[in-house]
DNA sequence: GATGTTCCATTTTTT
DNA sequence: ATGGAACATC
């Protein structure tokens, strides 16, 4: 038995050793926390601690499923629950819903659903959503529920405009979800400590049972979750938990960092256990993690200390485009492969957002690599599986009116808009479900022939699913296919594209079903079905035996670690993203979260960012990340790549369109433009011929890796000035006479781009009059523009540096 | 009511 | 770029 505390060290061991009352332990990244957990488990167990009075709380259901697979090898198989916090509170709820006024079949929303939900919710609200968005909206709910706020609580409590609107949606969409018989991932928290709250004797009897209670990845436990173990740790507080405040990444979901801040205080005589020993990564990495997060006010100093050999220096690499960045690291992988052998499986590329794992697919497809990619858009979300899977849910629950909605008319059979209305309110009046107004709908509505016939055919299907619910799951879902002709109605909605994928999601679900079948359960088959495709991720199953790279966002890759790690897109608004820029607070997570990405590499680490990066369909100038700036630049390997740019910056001469949006966008509208951007643009405009000296404004520092300043000062200290600024501003002086006064020695001329000559602008001539520019091309003087005159209409084109044109208005 | 077309916002991160 | 919603047409 002593063999598990062989190779631990003595804080691990002080940790495994512990066993009442309650343990705080601060765990940095790579200090062998899941092996600490998993051996302190098997420790009690080993004591003589039944298995089944152990509970052991997680993020995912992979760090679950990861312990319960360690914990195996150390004790076999034993009986303790190990899960998510949501799944354990669906358990939960299943066994005691009635005390929550809900039947215990019920629903569980994914985002998705209960958006839907929430849409129905504001519309029976008689609310009009100006000016915020239904995700908006969403999210501010899902804020509350994780506080544990119910609608009651709001009442007489709001004061600004969002808060009435929320007053009035979010009670009605409470009973909405109620009539549903469903809740969504909040409810399961909410729903679950609020039952804790109310009925004492649960909670002493679960208090009782769960002896032992472990919470993994404390940091991110939101308030609910806190009720919910405090609760549970009143009669018997032998609650341990882990985790690191420097991985708090999880704040936007109601996370609430002074849950680890202060379980101290919450809980006397907590025994406090530091793991700051790092078995992951090479020092280089430790200590560019360690120096980055640093720069974090709120937060808990800690010593971090290395205990691998040294390794490669951290690399730092700016490439010209996201594609060039895309490429690279594909070209990285493969010479890596051949040369030492490394698996594809050893690679992580790590991204902020979901969006930009795009370049690297492509580039990883081009080049023949295979590739799993862990998020995006997840296989329960697509459509043919969730128009599937509705109408189980319909049949395990007829009250989800959500499920009843998608699936009434996919695929088509007739019934429209008008006649679901009309339907609604017959439900509505008469107080009972979409699925029992359809019933009552067939006597009761006018509807036409074609209608009245798909109702009474739907429900047929519905009556016949439910005999055949009886039976195997696979053969369920394969009479509803055949049923609904849905294979059909998929090739005709999708037209030859993709609908192999489709065809193939569509296989895939049908395996999991008969997977399903195949397994002893000790539940209602469809309603673990139904519960795990709501309660699955894809972080969930990401280690499959292939060998691939691996494609995530930074937020999936917690608890994770790769030989190879590669950050991209390190770039300001996107690594500190956009929408965290005033908040200082939401600022420290980002640098948390990047914290995180760089300590899942265990041999080597790259960060990278690009000059320009396509978004939304147009290529973007991107700044490199503040964070950056905070690495220890001096210990790294630092390199530009960016030769590719001037061969970017050419095609964008060749397309005056293309240049004109680019101005546009970085001179001509209100934002400020950082160094980086301008003397990116410049680099670009010095390129080609004769200018107009607007340049010089700019042309100050190069963006060598040398140079890099940090964006968000330097910002402040220079606004520059934008082409409209000084258009608008020479127009008011009256200074801005005709094309020809741009002439190279014009004293004007070193200030007046010739671009402000663009299409749209008003523009006068000395014989013809007014017009507008309809085109224009051409850089500087030989810039050539079209004019539509507004007194004859007809179009006549000039070259700037000979017609005597004045500009009006710049646009 | 179904199908086709255009326009529009949209994207942060996830159980 | 892309998919959904609003609008138009059959």
């Amino acid at each position: 038995m002593n063999s598990l505390l062989d190779r631990l060290n003595s804080a691990q061991r002080e940790a495994v050793l512990h066993m009442d009352g309650p343990l705080l332990m601060l765990a940095g990244p790579g200090s062998g926390k899941t092996r600490v957990i998993t051996h302190r488990i098997a420790h009690m167990i080993q004591q003589g601690v039944p298995a089944w009075s152990i509970l052991g709380l997680t993020f995912t259901n992979k760090a679950a499923d990861e312990m319960k697979h360690r914990l195996k090898t150390l004790v076999g198989d034993s009986h303790l629950w190990m899960g998510t916090f949501h799944s354990f509170c669906a358990r939960l709820l299943r066994r005691y819903s009635r005390l929550v006024g809900l039947p215990e079949n019920f629903t569980i929303y994914d985002a998705d659903d209960a958006e839907m939900a929430l849409k129905a919710a504001v519309k029976l609200a008689e609310v009009e959503l100006t000016h915020i968005t239904i995700g908006q909206l969403a999210q501010q709910i899902s804020r509350l529920k994780n506080r544990l706020v119910t609608p009651e609580m709001l009442l007489g409590n709001a004061v600004s405009h969002d808060e009435h609107l929320i007053a009035r949606v979010y009670p009605i969409y409470q009973q909405y979800l109620l009539r549903s018989a469903a809740v969504d991932f909040d409810d399961l928290l909410m729903h679950s400590a609020i039952m804790l709250r109310t009925s004492p004797d649960l909670r002493a009897e679960l208090d009782r049972g769960y002896k032992y209670i472990l919470v993994d990845e404390y940091q991110d436990t939101n308030s609910a979750q806190y009720a919910i173990i405090k609760s549970m740790s009143i009669d018997y507080p032998n609650l341990a938990v882990t985790g690191d405040p420097d991985q708090s990444i999880y704040g936007w979901r109601g996370a609430n960092l002074n849950n680890i801040l202060n379980f101290e205080k919450d809980f006397p005589k907590t025994k406090v256990i530091r793991l700051e020993e790092n078995y992951r990564s090479t020092p280089e990495i430790l200590s560019a993690a360690d120096v980055l997060i640093q720069n974090n006010q709120r937060r808990k100093a800690k010593n971090l200390q290395a205990t691998r050999p040294s390794g490669s220096k951290v690399r730092l690499r700016t490439y010209g485009s996201g594609r060039d960045e895309a490429n690279d690291i594909v070209q990285q992988i493969m010479t890596a492969c051949q040369q030492n052998g490394s698996a594809l499986r050893d690679f992580a590329v790590l991204y902020r957002t979901n969006a930009q794992s795009r370049l690297m697919e492509v580039a990883l497809r081009k080049a023949g690599l295979g590739y799993l990619m862990i998020g995006g858009f997840q296989f329960y979300q697509r459509k043919e599986i969730k128009d599937l899977l509705s109408y189980l849910h319909l049949l395990h629950n007829p009250s989800d009116d959500v499920a009843f909605q998608r699936v009434i008319n996919t695929p088509p059979r007739g019934l429209g808009k008008q006649t679901l209305l009309n339907l609604e309110e017959l439900a509505r009046k008469h107080g009972v479900s979409l699925l029992e107004g359809a019933e009552l709908a067939i006597d009761r509505l006018k509807l036409t022939a074609k209608a009245k016939k798909s109702l009474v055919e739907f429900l047929k299907l519905m009556d016949l699913m439910r005999e055949e619910s009886k039976g195997r799951l696979v053969d369920l879902l394969q009479t509803l296919i055949t049923k609904i002709d849905y294979r059909n109605y998929l090739q005709k909605v999708r037209r030859e594209e993709v609908d192999a994928d489709v065809m193939e999601n569509i296989d895939e679900l049908l395996a999991d079903a008969a997977e399903l079948d195949n397994q002893e359960l000790d539940g209602n088959p469809l309603e673990v079905f139904l519960e795990q495709a709501a309660l699955y991720s894809e972080t969930d199953r990401f280690d499959s035996e292939a060998d691939r790279v691996n494609l995530m966002t930074l937020h999936a890759a917690k608890g994770l670690e790769f030989p190879y790690v590669f950050i991209i897109a390190v770039e300001q608004d996107i690594l500190p993203h956009r929408r965290c820029r005033e908040d200082p607070l939401q600022m420290e997570e980002e640098r948390r979260l990047l914290f995180v990405g760089m300590t899942r590499a265990k041999e080597e680490l790259q960060l990278s960012c690009a000059k320009s990066r396509s978004f939304r369909g147009n290529q973007n100038i991107s700044a490199a990340s503040m964070f950056l700036m905070e690495l220890p630049r001096a210990e790294m390997h630092i390199s530009d790549l960016t030769e590719q740019w001037d061969a970017y910056a050419d095609s964008w001469d060749n397309d005056d369109t293309a240049f004109g949006d680019f101005f546009d966008r970085h001179f001509g509208s209100d934002d400020e433009v950082s160094p980086q951007r301008a003397s990116a643009n410049s680099k670009k405009k010095t390129a080609t011929d004769d200018d107009l000296g607007f340049d010089q404004h700019f042309d100050q520092g190069s963006a060598d890796v040398e140079t890099w300043e940090d964006p968000n000062t330097s910002k402040r200290n220079t606004r520059l000035p934008t082409g409209n600024d000084r258009v608008a501003e020479l127009l008011a002086a009256n200074k801005l006479k005709t094309a020809n006064d741009l002439g190279e020695d014009s004293a004007v001329a070193q200030q007046i781009p010739a671009e402000a000559f663009r299409v749209n602008a008003i523009v006068s001539h000395p014989t013809y009059g007014s017009g507008k520019i309809t085109s224009a091309s051409g850089k500087g003087l030989r810039r050539t523009v079209t004019v539509e005159f507004f007194g004859d209409g007809l179009s006549r084109s000039f070259v700037l540096k000979f017609a005597k044109l004045t500009l009006e208005s710049a646009d």
